[in-house]
RNA sequence: GCGCCCGUAGCUCAGCUGGAUAGAGCAGCGGACUUCUAAUCCGCAGGCCACAGGUUCGAAUCCUGUCGGGCGUACCA
């Protein structure tokens, strides 16, 4: 933000209020807009050849030989009309009877392509409304006010957090953030196990380092956790009960005191990222009635004759779940024979829980190592809850994992073993917390990702994060010296003349410009955050070009230095708009 | 064996859901600072989009198969 103008953008001038107020025409507007004319069009020309439901798609052209929107529907239609595409957009162009809002030029090129050209004035008003209002003034209202649940991160709390699960995290904080500002109200909310073996095999670990910290002997469990933070948690221990020995004879009290410490470790990593929940739901809530409840409704289910559940015949307590009635590949043991729930039966009763609370969009990000159990979790809802419900409202999120290289070899990575790289270690590697978030957004969930840890450091030197934030920092210090010229940016009520920007450098900004909000909302609408630091990187690499060929603040010409800082106010709030929904710090000064 | 994901420049990755000449960063080579921040810009070089078929006006993108890598295939989570 810059206070400095903010005062101005809120004064009114009524008298003032200008008749092309009125005619600024968003991006997403004019798109709908085209596309409308566009099908209607076609419509009347061919009217019962054309499929029912029909429509034009204009999208961005990637070569500016070919304008700057471009539609493909002759291409499509080729086909059903029997006819060359080249002579189709033709007809199209010619049938065209209405006046197209912010284009300047249409022609068709290539196989049958129909390019349009927006106009100066146009471009000229989408720049304002970005510098003056902010790229989220832009972006549809998708939510509508509607509330959305996005879980992440869910690790249990066994430790501290790893580079998994630092992909893992500033995944889901940026999808939660794209959706909020599309307009969804957003909660995240971590998940954890604190029932169960893994809990008991952390106590017992626990147990056994506090008995070594006392000079005994003890052996870490089959299956225990060996990290390093275990055996500070039991000299803790030590130093703080002294002699009070009821604390050996009790499991309970070393799982109570061992899950304590993992979740604080974990909040303050997360608090690292700057990321906070609004809710941690433990597994424990859900028992007993919760998971009780869901055994009785999938018990209710009959599928061809058999329940969907079912006991073995020697066991009584041993529940199956007959997942392969559900079209997936096997049967799932959903109550153990001791009596205690494996994890996909708490798994389905948070989701019904979660259903329960009137979220209008759900989604679960996951690793790679959950897809199985998710799919049962899924399959299990769809038949509960309905399919279309499930289907309509739940999206799960698939990231694939990181591979740590060091020395040239794959690293294998295991929180059990104690042999991890800690979401801590990472940060202090890249050498910032922008740089390690940057270079995981960089890439898409479902890309495996290779990370040399020995290259860390030389990497993030020269991290692309610097060159967006560079930037920012640029146009900040461009608006500081234009203050002290006295150059200021135009009122926004006033129309900006379209002549004072009507160079080529200036038109190539305003086209990406233009993109930007068409290209967040299509973001958001994917959930893919990555796709925002490419929108970053074309916005910077746009602007230092601009700022390579064009002199902005000029005191010998005020207009035109007023004008460009138009330009150079909309790159910069965007810019910054499009980090902070990355959680990435946009900085004034570098 | 089976299921899911991936294979694109030397390296790390994009490629807007089938379109026009496949892009960026880093690494390499060569240029540009008396001018609002050179953490920048401009240029050169670098590709059989793993491989083989198929679908059609048109394929990195869709379908099949092969090869290679990751994850899963627990009465762990």
């Amino acid at each position: 933000m810059c206070p400095e103008f903010s005062s101005m953008t809120r004064r009114n001038h009524p008298k003032m209020e200008p008749a092309s107020h009125n005619q600024q025409i968003s991006p997403a507007s004019l798109r709908t807009e085209l596309e409308r004319i566009l099908s209607a069009t076609i419509n009347d020309i061919w009217d019962d050849k054309i499929p029912d439901g029909f429509q034009a798609v204009v999208s961005g052209s990637d070569n500016l030989e070919f304008g700057d929107l471009s539609c493909q529907s002759a291409l499509k239609l080729a086909r059903i009309l029997h006819d060359s595409p080249r002579k189709i957009a033709s007809m199209i162009v010619d049938g065209i009877e209405a006046k197209l809002p912010g284009i300047s030029g249409v022609s068709v090129d290539g196989p049958g392509f129909i390019n349009f050209t927006l106009s100066l004035p146009y471009l000229v008003s989408v720049s304002g409304m970005l510098a003056y209002r902010g790229l989220k003034s832009l972006l549809p209202d998708v939510g509508n006010g509607r509330k959305a649940l996005v879980e992440y991160v869910s690790s249990n709390p066994t430790g501290p957090l790893t580079v998994g699960h630092c992909r893992q995290a500033v995944l889901g904080e940026s999808i939660s953030s794209l959706l909020e500002a599309t307009g969804w109200e957003v909660s995240r909310e971590y998940y954890f196990n604190d029932t169960g073996r893994q809990m008991t095999l952390l106590g017992m670990s626990l147990a056994a380092r506090y008995e070594a910290a006392g000079g005994g002997e003890a052996e870490i469990p089959e299956g225990g956790y060996h990290g390093d933070y275990i055996t500070e948690w039991a000299q803790e221990l030590r130093d703080e009960q002294g002699s009070d020995l009821s604390w050996v004879n009790s499991s309970a009290k070393f799982i109570t005191f061992a899950k304590e410490r993992a979740i604080g470790i974990i909040k303050s990593d997360l608090s690292l990222l700057n990321i906070e929940f609004d809710r941690y739901f433990a597994e424990s809530e859900l028992i007993p009635d919760a998971v009780h409840s869901t055994i009785e409704k999938l018990s209710s289910i009959m599928i061809d004759g058999e329940s969907l559940v079912y006991h073995d015949n020697d066991e009584a307590e041993k529940l199956w779940l007959r997942f392969t009635s559900l079209g997936r590949p096997s049967d799932r043991v959903i109550v153990r024979d001791n009596g205690m729930y494996t994890y996909r039966l708490p798994d389905i009763a948070y989701h019904i829980d979660k259903f329960s609370r009137g979220y209008d969009f759900m989604i679960d990000v996951f690793g790679a190592d959950h897809l199985d159990t998710s799919k049962d979790v899924t399959a299990a809802l769809d038949i509960l809850l309905g399919s279309p419900a499930v289907s309509d409202k739940l999206r799960v999120i698939i990231h694939q994992f990181v591979t740590l290289v060091r020395d040239g070899r794959k690293i294998k990575m295991s929180t059990r073993a104690g042999k991890f790289v800690t979401l801590r270690e990472l940060i202090r590697d890249a050498g910032s917390v922008d740089v390690t978030k940057y270079l995981f957004l960089t890439r898409r969930a479902e890309a495996h990702m290779d990370f040399d840890l020995d290259l860390a450091r030389k990497e993030s030197n020269e991290n692309p994060v610097y060159y967006v934030q560079y930037a920012h920092a640029r146009i900040s210090g461009i608006m500081r010296t234009a203050k002290e010229a006295g150059i200021s940016l135009p009122e926004e009520h006033i129309a900006l003349s379209s002549d004072l920007l009507d160079g080529e450098h200036e038109r190539e900004l305003m086209r990406l410009l233009e993109l930007v909000p068409s290209r967040t909302a299509a973001a958001a609408e994917a959930c893919e955050p990555h796709r925002l630091t490419e929108i970053l990187a074309d916005l910077a690499t746009g602007f230092h070009r601009f700022y390579q060929h064009e002199r902005i603040v000029d005191s010998e010409n005020p207009d035109v230095s007023s004008a460009r800082l138009t330009l150079c106010e909309a790159c910069r709030r965007s810019i910054s708009d499009l980090l902070e929904i990355l959680g990435i710090d946009a900085p004034e000064r570098m």
